[in-house]
DNA sequence: CGAACTACTTAGTATTGCGGAT
DNA sequence: ATCCGCAATACTAAGTAGTTCG
């Protein structure tokens, strides 16, 4: 069925031109989070257009040598056109528009850095079934709904509340207070392996064979090394911010780690072509490797992805292996596959002891690679380790999905650190890169990816000062967006009627951004990338508008391919000036025309800061959010509730919050499995519970009968006690398991992690008295410590 | 000015490993 | 003791946005 669909699917892809016929079929029959799946022949993309000359590395892999002809024609007229247009907007921007809704006004085509992709043809049908979901109104309903409950836009204007706290909340001017001068000089003593679990210091019982004093011990032990951690934490929040830019005065580290060598193949392992051994050279057999390695993984199902890899690993071959091997499907690697399974197996076979050993040397690791010095303060490093080689994995539609992404050499790393630290030395018989010593930056050392040619950087961990600091920073912005976000939205209510067309889109745009929460939508390389778009990138054959649609007047419905190619879908009743300059925009354009097309992200942001400083597209996203998840806890919990019930009311929060940024995830595999699982368990404890109360009925009978016998009376209350007891846990068991199914497909983590302001949530729990530790796991409240450290009751966001 | 370059945040998925159930 | 399910963590791709360069 779903083959048929895709089919089906394809052959209207096919003449996408009309951009009709594909989206009201993914609207149908695909699913929100419809991944492209998609058909590789050609490198899915013909287009010869490059805008300009890319970065030397880029080029590498641009043989896009067959090109239909006529997309070399369409994308000279299309440039021809864009010159044009180009004289045409600087006319316009002076221009007046008189009757824009009479259509007087002739919107330009400008072709920006993306192009058409070119249309499927045919591919080999792997379609994961687990990557799609199915598309039910429950889900855009809910955004719908999710999107109204933020709509009102004056409702909360009355933000000046906030200021009389958050003043001191915030301490935007730290005093040097240097309170916790303990590790201060104590230079930290490189100790404390703080792996400790004291995470959940509820629950010392691990063993019963135990001793009391063990357990106690134990207890005790972990309760002091919170109390060390505590104290050890550096509270960079109270100290004084550096002047503008520098970062840090003072670095040292080890470096970054590097992946072990290749191993060769073992003798009794073989690859081979066309059913003969072949035995490959060194640097052919590692990356034949990464093949094999991959082969359970629908990547090796994608043309693109195999010609890729075929054609990286061919470069990778001796002259002789190249005149030999020279088609893919010749190759068997079977072999070297089992014994990938092989090794995995035994990996988890392994017994305890090896176990350890592995994990110790781990440990060993991270001790040495895995912090750094940083203003007199131990900080955690990040991603310490150096991306190991293997076959490049884009996501959705990737034209480069399958390239090697190469071993990276010392030499091609450049150490960042403090002058006068020691600096990092690089493995024996190499060399570094380059050295330097910017406190500007935050990064540690840095390398270039050759597949995109982008740079990868070592970081610092979220809990760091720097990243924390920044973090603040960030939620700090929002909430002064939140001071004058009203003045903003009239403003752009306003310039959806402005002469100039620049500032309708400029308007129309900002209308999505705040109230769908879409990202800035930078224009991205065309072919070099998955065609994705953001608010500022879509095109016409992302939006349909309809006059009327369900219920609502001037409905716009989004279907289109977000980061990381998830699928934003959803139907959205707008204000009549934006469906009527959704109407203009789209007039005398092709489906793949940009629908803003005097609009980018650079202009959009220039505007946004000059009406509040700091201000960017993607403040609103943390904005909307933030305040969302305030407005719905505010709705949603109720004190009186238990802790479960607490829970679920933040879960449906954040959930909320979720939804409005399309946050979503593939269900998790198992998730049929665990929902009846534990439904059953809810069948049996309901029975254990019809069996309690029978048993108690009969218990109080007999106390009747027998008066006040002490013993019966006893007998009677633990069965009360075990009817109480059922009740509970079947309880609790279907907050669990409504929380999961709403959850099924929508991922909580981002936002919490990246959108929310912590303080609201730390509040929340204080207000509820809520133990923290049931909304946020060690490691972020290890991230959010400023947050903890900081935040009262009365927190408002 | 726009493209290129750089730095840093945000994102989903793969892997790991813990604790409870058997 | 082992298995299993899931939460936590590791990983790295893919965004945003500022700066520099031609």
């Amino acid at each position: 069925m779903i083959c048929e669909v895709r089919h089906v699917r394809r052959c209207e892809m096919g003449r996408r031109k009309d951009g009709k016929a594909k989206t009201k079929l993914q609207g149908q029959a695909l699913t929100p989070r419809q991944r492209m799946v998609g058909d590789e022949k050609e490198g899915s993309s013909g287009d010869a257009r490059k805008k300009s000359t890319k970065r030397k590395e880029r080029t590498k892999h641009k043989e896009k040598s067959e090109r239909a002809e006529k997309d070399v024609k369409k994308a000279k007229a299309v440039k021809s056109k864009s010159v044009e247009s180009f004289d045409d907007d600087v006319r316009v921007h002076s221009a007046v528009l008189d009757e824009p809704e009479d259509g007087n006004f002739v919107p330009n085509k400008r072709g920006k850095k993306r192009k058409r992709q070119e249309e499927p043809i045919e591919g080999p049908s792997t379609f994961k079934m687990n990557n799609l979901k199915e598309e039910d109104e429950a889900s855009s309903g809910a955004k719908e709904k999710s999107r109204k409950m933020k709509k009102p836009k004056e409702e909360e204007g009355a933000c000046p509340v906030t200021t009389k706290k958050s003043k001191e909340e915030k301490g935007e001017c730290p005093v040097t207070t240097k309170k916790k001068s303990k590790e201060e000089k104590g230079e930290c003593p490189v100790t404390t392996k703080k792996k400790s679990k004291e995470e959940k210091g509820e629950c010392p019982v691990t063993t019963k064979k135990k001793s009391k004093e063990e357990i106690a011990a134990g207890k005790a032990l972990k309760i002091k090394k919170k109390e060390e951690e505590e104290q050890q934490r550096w509270r960079w929040w109270e100290e004084a911010k550096y002047e503008d830019g520098v970062k840090w005065k003072f670095l040292e580290h080890k470096g970054p780690h590097f992946p072990p060598e290749y191993q060769p193949l073992p003798d009794n392992v073989h690859f081979y072509y066309n059913g003969n051994i072949v035995k490959l050279s060194l640097a052919a057999e590692e990356v034949a490797l990464f093949y094999a390695q991959m082969l359970d993984h629908e990547y090796t199902t994608k043309e693109v992805f195999r010609n890729n890899f075929f054609k990286d690993w061919r470069k990778e071959m001796t002259l002789e292996e190249r005149m030999l091997i020279t088609d893919l499907s010749k190759c068997d690697f079977g072999e070297l596959h089992a014994m990938h399974v092989e090794k995995v197996e035994a990996r988890k076979a392994m017994n305890k002891e090896d176990k350890l050993v592995i994990k110790e040397a781990n440990q060993r690791i991270v001790d040495e690679y895995g912090f750094c010095m940083l203003d007199n303060h131990r900080e955690r490093i990040g991603n310490f380790k150096i991306e190991p080689p293997g076959l490049f994995r884009g996501r959705g539609e990737h034209p480069k999905q399958g390239y090697l992404k190469k071993r990276i050499q010392p030499e091609d790393v450049i150490i960042n650190c403090g002058k006068g630290s020691r600096v990092p030395e690089p493995p024996a018989g190499h060399r570094w890169k380059e050295v330097r010593y910017d406190n500007t930056v935050t990064w540690l050392a840095s390398w270039t990816e050759n597949v995109q040619g982008s740079c990868k950087y070592i970081m610092l961990n979220p809990s760091s000062k720097l990243k924390g600091e920044k973090d603040w920073e960030k939620y700090e912005v929002a909430r002064r967006l939140k001071s004058c976000v009203d003045r903003i939205r009239l403003q752009y209510q306003q310039d959806l009627k402005s002469k100039q067309m620049v500032n309708r889109q400029r308007a129309v745009a900002l209308y999505f951004i705040d109230v769908l929460a879409l990202r800035a939508g930078n224009e991205k390389e065309e072919g070099e990338t998955a065609d994705t778009v953001g608010c500022c990138s879509l095109r016409v054959e992302h939006i349909t508008l309809y006059d009327r649609l369900e219920g609502s007047d001037c409905v716009v419905e989004f279907d289109f391919l977000g980061k990381d190619c998830i699928r934003y879908y959803n139907k959205v009743p707008v204000t009549k000036r934006v469906f009527k300059n959704l109407k203009l925009f789209m007039e005398n354009k092709e489906p793949g025309d940009d629908l803003f097309d005097r609009l980018n992200t650079g202009l959009l942001n220039k505007h946004l800061s000059s009406l509040m400083p700091g201000l960017t597209a993607k403040v609103f996203r943390t904005y909307n959010a933030s305040i969302t998840l305030q407005e719905q806890l505010r709705k949603l919990s109720n004190g009186t509730a238990n802790q479960a019930e607490k829970l679920l009311s933040y879960n449906r929060a954040n959930r909320a919050v979720a939804v409005l940024c399309n946050h979503q995830r593939a269900p998790p595999k198992t998730f049929d499995q665990s929902m009846a699982n534990l439904q059953s368990k809810i069948e049996v404890r309901r029975e254990q519970l019809t069996l309690a109360k029978s048993e108690l009925t009969l218990a109080k009978k007999e106390v009747k009968g027998h008066c006040s016998d002490s013993k019966l009376l006893a007998l009677v209350e633990r069965k009360k006690k075990a009817v109480q007891r059922c009740e509970e846990q079947i309880m609790k068991m279907e907050v669990q398991a409504t929380d999961r199914e709403e959850n099924k497909q929508i991922a909580l983590g981002t936002s919490k992690l990246n959108y929310l302001d912590p303080r609201i949530s730390i509040a929340w729990c204080k207000n509820m008295e809520v133990p923290l530790e049931k909304i946020y796991n060690k490691s972020q409240r290890d991230k959010f410590a400023w947050a903890v450290d900081m935040t009262q009751t009365d927190f408002i966001f």
